[in-house]
Parts: structure tokens; sequence; C-alpha cells
DNA sequence: AACCGGATCGTCT
DNA sequence: GACGATCCGGTTG
């Protein structure tokens, strides 16, 4: 029953809350077709975003030119970009108008994994091409050029395959890296217990206030 | 393994 | 004008 494995998710799969979809989407495939070639991911890794109750969404404070895609229809790609330097990639989730998207943390390169290799030639083994929200985003070639882009039906880049989900036995959950203040407490992190391609646990640390001595 | 600082710029105050 | 949903390379234990 391989066939039965691959299937692409519907938009319906993301029209839910995002608490819902951000644990089923562990062990679904992602696939990214770029004119190089295509690399797949299993995801082991993710982060929900609900961005009405949410202090640590960047959808909290209202609608901006960066988040406008959190609150159009859901199935479609919100990329940001941090640091400077770094591009993190989201899945939008819930209905339209509802600000919500799962940010996707960590996965296992499946195909394509010498052309992640090129993309992250400082990688250390395989697991670590998507280990992180912006080594992931880098081993896929997704930069801010797809924010938007739609992840359902047959467009390119991006399908989301069924993959075969994680054993629910296996999910956890804990507090979101990189939050800080009241949402920090909420956990909606989750991920495979025991992957290799899980990104280690890093609490979040205020940057520290150069004091005046 | 754990900790530290530098890189680098769009976004919002 | 400050800081971030981070990563990397260096140093120290």
């Amino acid at each position: 029953m391989l066939g039965h494995a691959n299937q692409p998710l519907g938009r319906e799969f993301f029209d839910r809350h995002v608490v819902d979809v951000a644990p089923d989407l562990l062990g679904r495939v992602l696939v990214c077709t770029l004119p190089e070639g295509t690399v797949s991911l299993r995801l082991t890794e993710v982060e929900a975003y609900n961005g009405a109750d949410d202090p640590g969404s960047h959808a909290y404070r209202g609608r901006t030119p960066r988040n406008e895609v959190m609150f159009g229809p859901p199935g479609h790609v919100y990329v940001y970009f941090t640091y400077g330097m770094h591009f993190c990639m989201n899945l939008v989730t819930d209905q339209d108008g509802h600000s919500s998207a799962v940010l996707l943390r960590a996965g296992e390169v499946l195909d394509g994994v010498e052309l992640a290799r090129r993309r992250r030639p400082t990688a250390g083994r395989d697991r670590q091409l998507a280990q992180g929200p912006a080594r992931l985003t880098k081993a896929l070639g997704v930069g801010l050029d797809f924010n938007g882009a739609d992840a359902c039906g047959d467009r390119l880049p991006f399908s989301v395959l069924t993959g075969t989900p994680a054993d629910p036995s296996l999910i956890r959950t804990g507090p979101r890296t990189g939050v800080s203040g009241a949402g920090a407490a909420t956990p909606w992190r989750f991920w495979i217990d025991g992957d290799p391609s899980v990104s280690p646990y890093r609490a979040h640390v205020p940057k520290r206030r150069r004091s005046s001595e």
C-alpha cells in the first residue's frame, strides 16, 4: 500500500484549529520542487502560533504587510525573514480571516539529500540538514519569494503528502523556542520523541543589556 | 556539551 | 533606533 502513503493533503487538512493541525503534521512529507531539483523531508518538529490569542505570534498585534498571509486562507505558505539573514517557513491553518500558522522547525531529508547538502555545505551529518527552522528553509531552497505560495493542489513548488503520520504515543509537547513573555508558557511546540533530526531545545534567553560599568 | 559573541537588516515602536 | 519564532564558529570544561 505504498501509493496510499503519499497522497497530497487537501486544503481541508489545514482548515482546522492550529493546535489540531500542528501535531498532525508530524511525520508528513513536505516536497519542494525548484528548477535545481526536488528536496523532500519528513516533518519532525513544529510550533503552533495562534494569532488572535497568542502573544508569541507575529499576528498578535494585528495585520501588517509582513503577516498578511497568516490572515488569508489555509494551506498557504508564510515565509518571513529574521536576524538579518534567515528565513523561516509556516503553513497557514484555520479558516480565512483567522491568523494562525504552524512554524516548521525541523525535518528529516528524504529525497534530494545531495541538493540539500549543496545548499547547506556546513551541515555535518545528514540529520542536521534541516535541524532548525532556518536550516530547513535553506535545505529546501525557500526564501521570501515563496511567501504566500499555495501548498495544496498540484501547484509547484510545494506539496504536503500524507506520509506516515507520527505514532501519537511518540509525540511530545513543550514550550516554544525563542518566544518570550506570556506566550512562552503555552506548550505549543510538538516533536517526535527520539528523532535525531529534532533540534535541541533552547529556552528563550533575553539578550542582556550591557550594564553601564 | 555548554556557553559566547558576531553576523546582518526588515519590521515595528 | 532596538531587536528578533537563528545559525555558526570559536573557546572552555
